[in-house]
DNA sequence: TCTTTATTTGAGTGATCGCTCAAAAACAGT
DNA sequence: ACTGTTTTTGAGCGATCACTCAAATAAAGA
């Protein structure tokens, strides 16, 4: 008997990312929005709730993708080390390509993010807790392969290293967001990659 | 003859530092300011301009400090390299200061300003390439010495390791604006100064 | 075709945005 | 004290903000 929506939701959020991505939270007005989704005030608050709700599921599926992406890589490498180096690596092309920022949607949100968006600021701190997750999750599957380097070295766990890696990466793409020159960050991205390579045993 | 103004500039400059490091440019309101320094909007439109030419100026006081405070600790220590990596350990300490921010100011305008306030971007971005060039006299002088090994890699090339240097600074703030562990962030500085140590010759 | 139920619409809400300007206030020199 | 100059004030500008809701619309089942 009802009537059937005529949006697509999931089609909804991937422009909503793109969106949120570029301009960020707060630079980004309910008026962009319904430009963007091609949605109506009524229609947006009937299907995603406020502007922040919707900018929060738009995180969740910017992270899920992001990891799944990532986690695609891992297992087209040779060994975790490798593909952990890899990603670093295509994160220097970032300039080739056109993404809505080049910096991460989750850093992006980090910084902006306030005393005033709790629910915002927990939700990006899990997703990052979740993405260092992975990362250490990957350092320990190439650890127990015996491809470290110095295994016993307490700088050498996984979960040291995994920081190290999210740091690295939140600092590449932060650079990457600056207008310099293509190869000098695909040189810094292949810089890093061969710090991370350097680890193999 | 004329009425001498009530307001300091400079402490001005620096409230406004504060305010908009800790809230950044979008979420902070005329109303914010108003009351940070204690002026009405005749007397700050008259002194500054308006909201986005205060952040300019509060961008170029910021900046200033964070190189000057750079170069004063660099001059403090034994050698250009072990400077650097002191610079990293105290980043690691960030979580027992209560700045404004954890993160770098001008990373925050950087993800923050679009297409919509070029002036900024263009400003951020300067003053980004003069920190780098702050890393890279550094590296430079280390490198002159005689401080640094392999001083032929092209890797060891003074711009190159400024530019990871200044990557790694950016991850390594935006890292510690996480609410994660005290221990955790210390450590990943420790990790981050010791790669910077181990250039030494 | 008609009824039922849900969705879409968009004009309009009060609040807040960045900002202006004429009038009031305050200092310095005479 | 008076005058001349500058600063400070704050009410209020039009625009835009996030958001609401009653009415119009459209699909599915009878």
């Amino acid at each position: 008997m009802p009537r059937m929506a005529a949006y697509d939701r999931q089609d909804c959020l991937e422009k909503a990312v793109t969106l949120f991505w570029e301009k960020g939270f707060h630079a980004t007005s309910l008026k962009d929005i319904e430009h963007a989704l091609d949605m109506r005030p009524g229609s947006i608050y009937a299907a995603f709730g406020n502007k922040e709700s919707l900018y929060s599921q738009a995180l969740d599926l910017y992270a899920g993708t992001m990891g799944k992406d990532f986690l695609d890589n891992l297992r087209g490498q040779q060994t975790p080390i490798e593909g952990l180096a890899e990603y670093l690596r295509e994160l220097g092309k970032l300039r080739d390509t056109n993404p809505p920022s080049r910096a991460c949607m989750l850093v992006k949100g980090l910084l902006e993010a306030g005393a005033e968006t709790p629910a915002l600021q927990q939700k990006i701190e899990t997703r990052l807790a979740d993405m260092e997750a992975i990362f250490r999750q990957a350092f320990a599957e190439a650890k127990a392969a015996g491809q470290i380097r110095d295994p016993d070295d307490p700088a050498h766990q996984p979960d040291r290293l995994a920081r190290r890696l999210q740091c690295e990466v939140m600092g590449l793409r932060a650079f990457a967001q600056r207008s310099g020159d293509r190869q000098e960050l695909q040189q810094l991205a292949g810089d890093l990659a061969n710090t991370v390579l350097s680890l193999q045993a």
